[in-house]
DNA sequence: AGCTATTGATAACT
DNA sequence: TAGTTATCAATAGCT
């Protein structure tokens, strides 16, 4: 399709290589473009050359995403499906520990409870009494944390107030 | 390119569409494979016909998902990373929710409360006084119905005993 | 599905 | 690097 034959090998001449590119990277875009619009085809051709620079058509009445969805529908290969696979078993993965955790809560709330055994709910009466035991130790600290404070205080005006009698009484 | 000029628009019949676009698609395909081979080129060429069937070339040096990784990082779109993201998101929300379940149960077993203020103790002592009620009447009515259903035995028992007794006095 | 006249693509050249 | 053209390749219409 030229002044001469080619085989279909590389070429080793990189500037031919290049001019060469160049008109069949038009060539063939030009081709995806009429086979999309002569037959309804649905065409993705993404071409890379040895610049790095990229090339580009697809069927202007769809997306790349749309034919990428078709190609692993049709071919069982898988795309990003692969990637989405690992965050999607780690999403399965934390919904199950949330879910527990719920059913955790609602236990120590005292909900949903009808289904527990004996023994389990020995447990969660030994956990909800510790943590019971705990917190009331925690408020009984803090309680007395603020007496401490209250007493120093009424002490400080007890204080002031007597040497203010006293004051008085020299007056 | 054949025995008349065709306009580059949709060929109307059926039949003449199918069989050109039979002949177009062996001819792009054969395109793809040249300048891959002739000029260093990575491509990927994807074909929907109109059937639904697919055709594809890609560079058998690489493989689509390469070729995919470079379209995104050359053309700056993103293909599966939007849907990494919304899954991602996901993940973050779920995530959140987990930490925020993780430091309820924590507190309701009494850890991790020095940072609580009273008021917060409180409302935990609350919830944690209704939930151990809660618990203690449901193991009450347990027993209740295992005490129940005891007594029924031994008295299924010793009527069973007495029957025997009587029985031996009259032997 | 094959054939071939004809158009289209392009290799070598400028 | 872009334009020209002789030549080869693809294919439209036909069978």
């Amino acid at each position: 399709m030229g002044r001469g034959k080619i085989e279909i090998k590389r070429i080793e001449n990189s500037s031919n290589r290049q001019v060469t590119y160049s008109k069949r990277k038009n060539g063939i875009l030009k081709k995806a473009k009429e086979i999309s619009v002569l037959c309804d085809a649905q065409v993705s051709l993404i071409i890379f050359g040895a610049s790095g620079k990229m090339h580009e058509y697809i069927t202007p009445s769809t997306t790349l995403i749309d034919i990428l969805d078709r190609y692993q529908r049709a071919s069982g290969k898988t795309l990003w499906d692969a990637k989405h696979e690992n965050l999607s078993n780690e999403i399965d993965r934390i919904k199950k520990e949330n879910d527990s955790m719920q059913i955790q809560l609602r236990h120590l709330k005292g909900e949903d409870i009808t289904s527990l055994t004996y023994k389990e709910l020995m447990a969660l009466e030994n956990a909800l009494d510790k943590g019971l035991n705990g917190i009331r130790e925690k408020k009984g600290k803090i309680l007395e944390e603020e007496n401490k404070e209250l007493n120093f205080l009424l002490q400080q005006h007890m204080a002031l107030e007597g040497a203010r009698n006293m004051h008085g009484q020299w007056i």
